[in-house]
DNA sequence: AGCACGCCGACT
DNA sequence: GTCGGCGTGCTC
């Protein structure tokens, strides 16, 4: 028998199965991509080891053919995805799906020989079921023309058709059949979720997605094709008017050269992690260049981290001006697959040390000599994968500069508790930037106490609405910010007194008066508007509370007639170049305010904002759960940068009902420390991460599967029981926030422990229990970023 | 993920 | 009578 190898699938099922070398071949070597026979079909895996033994019962089929000739993946990468598999508790070949690019993970391939061989019968391409069909004396020599680099893989064109994005040509309503359901599920998606590549279309909506999205393409309602010029110099772009590397052009301050002698000395002590604590404009950029540069010179490879595409592309920039001579990669999710596949490659291939910027998913890639790891604004959430497989990049990048001996540098002016409780207990080290370099200023930050406003129609005070007067008279330009899109949250009916909400979500449906539609924030779902109330039938509906949409009708109607306002939420965004427009707009002050939700926090740019209003500071705050306030802390603290970053002084004002709440203080005065000790005593005292482990165990299956409530009820049993023996802390199993999707019904399961071990214990004994695993699915998400 | 098997609706 | 829709099951 051949030499017997373990071959993780990179697809479904994800399992590791046993394969034979075929003869004339040379050892395999862990990492190495292979394809390989899988039931009537053939698939991609990587070699993850030899295996001892054939397991007993199964007839072992050979491998097919390896997709390159050296392993494109080393050891260390190997061991990297086998470990986070056995801690998230999947199989290894999901991680090594979320590792890998598309093009790195596919089995459509075809072989392109030299064509001499042509001679021998063999044609000049052939596809892995051709291969299995050379005849044995062809295949020696088949081999030896592989070993000398004269036959080689090209990936399938038709897969490649399926990385296309489709994005909306035009605004509702569409011109499509009113009972053509699919196409305008399709259309809907789109409007909720932005530009989607056809293979994530399929994925979410079902096989028939590609072909109603190529009808539509036909009909001229959807645009398909490579993500637009427009919408790549909108990713690309967006920081373009940002003052980039604050403080680059001045010598290092005290603060500064303190804080680079600590980070060299974590680096110098065997690496580990290490967070930048400073303020907005301390310069912080300048110390990861200072970083790099020493490392550079070391010969090794630096990772940047961003949150997003725009703010990677900001240090992008930075970083290839700084290092002219190295050589630099940008990598994030939203570049072709094409593009993600040859920089992989090229990492994969290289010795020399190399700079690479990028987001999330970029922590995947095989650096070489890998010496530090920044995390730019470490405490975003974006750097956790929430769908799918709950990963988080710092857990990743954490485990890589541990076994290079590398620094994992984290920075951030509100660091995420987490971190921080860290440093202060002595686990990581911390360097603090007190200063803001050159001389900006941060803004005055006063609140605006709205509690007498009750339930009156407006929501913005008297003292702002002069405020905003007043500013847009001298000038100046405003920023008006309220966390909720949409033009009321909740629909009353008049007659009956119901409010209108979502049949799958039970939560109340968002008007959408631009669209005219109530929208489903959680899963999507819309009905058209006017509408009949379910319960009485009636048709007079009183939109309550506010939204965005609203509140640029009431911002129009507040300042005279020349003034114009502008609005930035997901909805206004929808169409791929509007972000540009919008932004560019406001930004040559064609617009005298912007109304936006979170999205105007990050990176944006505008020296003629003197003035930033949070609508409603209270609406993060009263969430039930435990991260509201470290949410509300940072996102605040980060939108008040955004007043007076040009000449003018800026100022910023806070609209809440609770001024009394201490968090106000801390924002006001920019006081991390108290509000990190404030909030740790009461995480203390509840139990909460970081004093407790904690863990969502997520349970689902087809809402037409009979046994699954039992199913559910036994495995919620077997969860308590345990749970208990363990010290575990259980809470439910109640129905997610997204009760059902696709069909599923889903249900959480909060775990509190004192130790990751007996969480992942439990969550093994849950799934043994589990009565019919293909029915009934569960994940476990360690350290959620929301336990909604 | 593919691919085959298998069971019910609209057509030459 | 068949063609073909997608539910279900299996893959070293």
């Amino acid at each position: 028998m051949a030499d017997l190898w373990q071959v993780t699938l990179v697809s479904p099922p994800y399992e590791t199965w046993t394969y034979g070398l075929p003869s004339h071949f040379p050892p395999l070597s862990p990492g190495q991509r292979v394809i390989i026979p899988f039931g009537k079909s053939h698939r991609a895996g990587v070699v993850v080891g030899p295996a001892e033994a054939a397991p007993r019962g199964v007839e072992i089929k050979n491998m097919i053919w390896p997709l390159e000739l050296s392993p494109l993946l080393d050891q260390d990468f190997v061991d990297m995805a086998v470990n986070l598999a056995s801690r998230q508790m999947v199989h290894v070949g999901r991680i090594l799906e979320i590792a890998l690019p598309r093009g790195l993970r596919t089995a459509a391939v075809t072989f392109k020989v030299d064509r001499h061989m042509t001679e021998r019968n063999l044609p000049a391409t052939m596809r892995p079921p051709d291969i299995v069909r050379v005849k044995d004396r062809d295949r020696a020599a088949l081999v030896d023309l592989w070993l000398e680099g004269r036959m080689r893989v090209r990936i399938n064109a038709k897969k490649e058709a399926e990385e296309r994005y489709v994005s909306l040509e035009s605004d509702p309503p569409w011109a499509v059949r009113p009972n053509a359901k699919r196409q305008l599920r399709l259309l809907e998606h789109l409007m909720e979720n932005g530009p989607q590549s056809l293979y994530s279309l399929r994925h979410t909506l079902g096989d028939w997605a590609p072909d109603v999205a190529v009808k539509l393409e036909g009909a001229g309602v959807v645009r398909l094709g490579e993500l637009t010029a427009d919408h790549m110099a909108e990713i690309d772009g967006a920081g373009q008017n940002g003052a980039d590397d604050p403080g680059c052009e001045f010598a290092l301050t005290d603060e500064q050269r303190t804080a680079l002698d600590e980070m060299t000395e974590t680096l110098e002590s065997g690496g580990g992690a290490h967070l930048v604590h400073g303020v907005t404009g301390s310069g912080k950029t300048v110390l990861y260049m200072e970083m790099a540069r020493l490392l550079l010179e070391q010969g090794r490879s630096v990772l940047f981290l961003a949150p997003e595409v725009a703010l990677a592309c900001q240090l992008y920039r930075t970083v290839a001006r700084r290092f002219p001579h190295f050589r630099t990669i940008f990598y994030h999710g939203y570049q072709s697959p094409k593009k993600r596949e040859a920089s992989f490659r090229e990492l994969a291939g290289g010795e020399d040390p190399v700079l690479v910027v990028g987001t999330r998913s970029a922590v995947f890639l095989p650096l070489p000599n890998l010496g530090m790891v920044v995390m730019d604004e470490e405490h975003d959430e974006s750097f956790k994968q929430e769908d799918r497989l709950a990963y988080h990049a710092k857990e990743v990048a954490w485990f890589r500069t541990g076994r290079s001996k590398g620094l994992l540098l984290l920075g951030s002016a509100t660091p995420d508790v987490k971190t921080f409780q860290a440093a202060s207990a002595g686990r990581i080290r911390v360097s603090t930037l007190k200063e803001r370099v050159g001389d900006a200023r941060l803004p005055d930050v006063e609140l605006v106490n709205i509690a007498e406003l009750g339930s009156s129609k407006q929501l913005l005070s008297d003292r702002v609405r002069e405020a905003v007067r007043e500013t847009v008279k001298a000038g100046e330009q405003v920023i008006v910010m309220l966390n909720r899109r949409g033009y009321a949250p909740l629909m009353y009916c008049l007659d009956c007194g119901e409010t209108v909400r979502c049949p799958d979500c039970e939560v109340g449906m968002t008007y959408h008066k631009g669209r005219e539609r109530l929208v489903c924030h959680y899963c999507g779902r819309t009905y058209s508007y006017p509408l009949t109330c379910r319960k009485c039938g009636g048709v007079n509906f009183i939109p309550m509370g506010e939204g965005t949409e609203r509140l640029e009708e009431a911002l129009t109607d507040l300042l005279p007639e020349d003034a114009k306002v502008l609005r930035l939420d997901r909805d206004a965004t929808r169409r791929q170049e509007r972000l540009e427009e919008i932004l560019g707009a406001f930004g040559r002050g064609e617009a005298q305010v912007l109304v936006g939700t979170q999205m105007i926090s990050k990176g944006h740019h505008f020296p003629g904002v003197t003035l930033v209003v949070v609508a409603d500071g209270d609406l993060g705050l009263n969430l039930p759960d435990y991260r509201s306030s470290e949410r509300t802390f940072q996102l605040l603290v980060q939108v008040a940068g955004r007043a007076g970053r040009g000449e003018h002084p800026g100022r910023v004002l806070i609209q809440t009902r609770n001024p009394d709440h201490p968090i106000w203080k801390e924002i006001l005065g920019g006081d991390y420390q108290g509000f990190f000790d404030r909030e740790a005593s009461r995480r203390n005292m509840f139990r909460y991460p970081p004093f407790s482990h904690m863990a969502l165990v997520r349970i689902s299956f087809p809402a037409d599967y009979d046994n699954g409530p039992a199913a559910l009820s036994l495995m919620g049993e077997v969860l308590r029981e345990q749970g208990r023996a363990l010290g575990i802390s259980v809470l439910g199993p109640a129905p997610a926030p997204l009760s059902m999707l696709r069909g599923r019904k889903r249900f959480n399961c909060l775990l509190k422990s004192d130790d990751w071990g007996k969480v992942r214990g439990l969550y093994a004994a849950m799934a043994r229990a589990n009565p019919d695993p293909r029915k009934v699915r569960t994940g476990l998400d360690l350290d959620p970023l929301s336990t909604l």
